[in-house]
DNA sequence: CTGTATACGTCTACAATGTATACATATGAG
DNA sequence: CTCATATGTATACATTGTAGACGTATACAG
């Protein structure tokens, strides 16, 4: 039908993967897809629906690694999460982007659904799925959308240099934690911990009444 | 020292809220000042550095409702996340920026180590602290900035056009969970919930090795 | 072949944005 | 008076999204 479309979508995300979200204007996109910048406006009606397509696009992605699907609810969960936490590392832009409209592209909705039969065979009741998966989606976009836009603080600003920032003893916390916090933060193994606890968590509410 | 430099916050607050954050530009901010745009960058480096600003202010506003200090940990960690939920609801533009940088400003570190103080006095060990304090922040400015952008999808686009989208028994999480999908979404107790399955997750962290 | 609909693209133009550069003024200290 | 510091102005530019009018090429109806 409209090869066009998806053509031009290639484009963007390649834009968007080389040299960020931000140089991605209708213009520059235009040049690389090799036409007129008005030319793009026969196939997406704004520039909100080509952000919209791109995210689709990756939420489209997210199907695949879950193909061997003979493994347990919580094993397809985290393998979940990982593919998600992957994807904003490969595409830092994208994390941003599933914050700001609800996930309503039919792809989005079969992800949803996934974390729904998930949370089923779980034991979680039925009342209690959908807030389950809003709280588990929550925290999985928030994770790497903070790692993507640098929220974790990742290197640049030190811990030593934060405690600087105020008059000693007026935070006590980060005092006591000072060894801790000088470590260099391992987001691998700390997101691995986070899922662990999530599983532990859906546990418990299955456990607890069912 | 710098009275200018907060009389320029407000008015950018102040437009923030009235217009949305799409309207607060340097030329509309100069305007309500009453000076040329120019002017403006005496005061601010930036309109990033005028962002963070922002967001500043309101993260200062965060530390005050906790000021009855007497409650045990995990009410005081409760009441923080109410009031980010609060802070998000009347500020909408705000949760999408809390994930934009990192929490380096002195008012965000105090915010940090009041999380600190009620880990460690939940018994969580050291080593867990810092990652728990992440997770839950996470979770909270995620669900806020959910809530703020549409995510949660309140009630523009209902769950049964959104299953209409795919083939009958693609979404079978969705089919079986039908009447709790068609009931409309209560967000306050939802998160509260929430809240207490995360006191919950600390209390077992906590538990586990102490 | 002719007429016409549909898909695709171009050209021009506009308003809005962030901000660099250069120039003013006002105030207070020495 | 002199001069530094804080503050503001005027002008200008590049970049953005996109409206509006116009062109062309392929396909199908008569």
């Amino acid at each position: 039908m409209s090869g066009r479309r998806e053509e031009i979508l290639d484009a963007a995300l390649a834009i968007a993967d080389e040299h960020g979200i931000g140089k991605v204007s209708m213009r520059a996109l235009a040049e690389r897809v090799g036409v007129t910048p008005m030319a793009l406006y026969r196939h997406v009606s704004d520039k909100a629906e080509l952000l919209d397509g791109m995210v689709g696009r990756l939420l489209a992605g997210l199907l695949p690694p879950d193909a061997g699907k003979a493994r347990a609810w919580d094993e397809r969960l985290a393998a979940l999460g990982h593919a998600v936490r992957t994807m904003a590392r490969r595409h830092p832009w994208a994390a941003q982007l599933l914050f700001s409209r609800p996930a309503v592209t039919p792809d989005a909705v079969r992800v949803v659904d996934l974390i729904y039969i998930a949370l089923l065979e779980a034991g979680v009741p039925d009342r209690e799925v959908p807030r389950l998966e809003r709280l588990i989606a929550t925290f999985v976009i928030g994770f790497a959308a903070s790692e993507a836009s640098g929220r974790f603080g990742s290197g640049s600003v030190d811990p030593r240099g934060r405690r600087g920032l105020l008059p000693e003893g007026e935070l006590p916390g980060h005092s006591r934690l000072a060894p801790w916090l000088d470590l260099p933060s391992d987001l691998d193994t700390e997101f691995e911990a986070d899922l662990d606890d999530l599983l532990r968590l859906i546990k418990a509410v299955a456990g607890g009444q069912d």
